[in-house]
DNA sequence: TGGGTGTCTAGTATGTCAATAGACAATGTT
DNA sequence: AACATTGTCTATTGACATACTAGACACCCA
């Protein structure tokens, strides 16, 4: 079960949205740099986040991303739905007539039930939290 | 987050062994007619489980698997280990020092507490719990 | 001794993810 | 108005893992 790197980029970016919010706005390149993500990579992925509405960007000389609503108000859970997308757990999930067991099968409740716990953490951790953990830790740093 | 069709053929298979504990063995190709699971596939997979402990397996006419140890004894959080094997959720788990940010990154703690969610859900239901189940699910049915 | 069964090893295909590239569009500055 | 600076879009690449296939081999029983 590994993260996408796309969800772990997309979080880090949005926690150093997250940690200016409310003060400008920052540039992809400036983000790409200090977070070591490819810029051009993190090109697209911001882009994603501003078509979804988490991010406000600006082009032109000035121009940068920042955060469309309060760190608080964005949790992880919906990052990772937005980021990790229509991806389902199993095939069956999705196209039930493909799978001739759904009708009798044991498992799939238990495959949705792991889905929900994962959201259940994941849903729980707002970028606020995470900023300000983020600057604890980087404090609490020698 | 997927579940690899690799533990979804597994715990299907030792849910089949584990509805028939005690009376017996099964052979693959049954396993994977019923399944419908590639048969060629699933020879690699029973063997798998067999070299993890988890079956015991015969060779030759009247040959097949069967589970090692009572089904309340295998819970899907084992299978899940085995099967899924040594991936971890982000490659900076295994190689911190690939990682500039490893000393001060707050969201490395997230990802464990998802890892450990998956692991209290799954170490909860035991292959007795599903067999069961399945039972209850094919008496209902029409 | 022979056929039924599991075991091993190698190989293939398909798809997804991460990343790259380059043209394009908007914005502010001069 | 022209230009540099930034974000936006679309296509493509490369690498790797997963799912699956194939075929030789080993064991077991009648």
């Amino acid at each position: 079960m590994r993260i996408p790197m796309k969800v772990d980029y997309g979080v880090r970016a949005l926690v150093e949205l997250a940690s200016i919010y409310g003060e400008g706005q920052v540039r992809t390149a400036d983000i790409a740099y200090r977070q070591g993500i490819p810029e051009a990579y993190l090109d697209q992925l911001m882009t994603t986040l501003n078509k979804v509405g988490f991010v406000i960007s600006r082009r032109g000389p000035q121009g940068g991303h920042k955060l469309a609503m309060p760190p608080s108000e964005i949790d992880l859970g919906m990052i990772m739905k937005t980021l990790d997308g229509n991806s389902s757990p199993l095939d069956c999930f999705i196209n039930p007539e493909d799978c001739a067991f759904s009708e009798s099968c044991a498992q799939q409740e238990v495959w949705k039930s792991v889905e929900d716990a994962v959201q259940e953490v994941l849903g729980n951790i707002t970028l606020a939290d995470l900023s300000q953990r983020q600057k604890t830790l980087a404090g609490s740093r020698a």
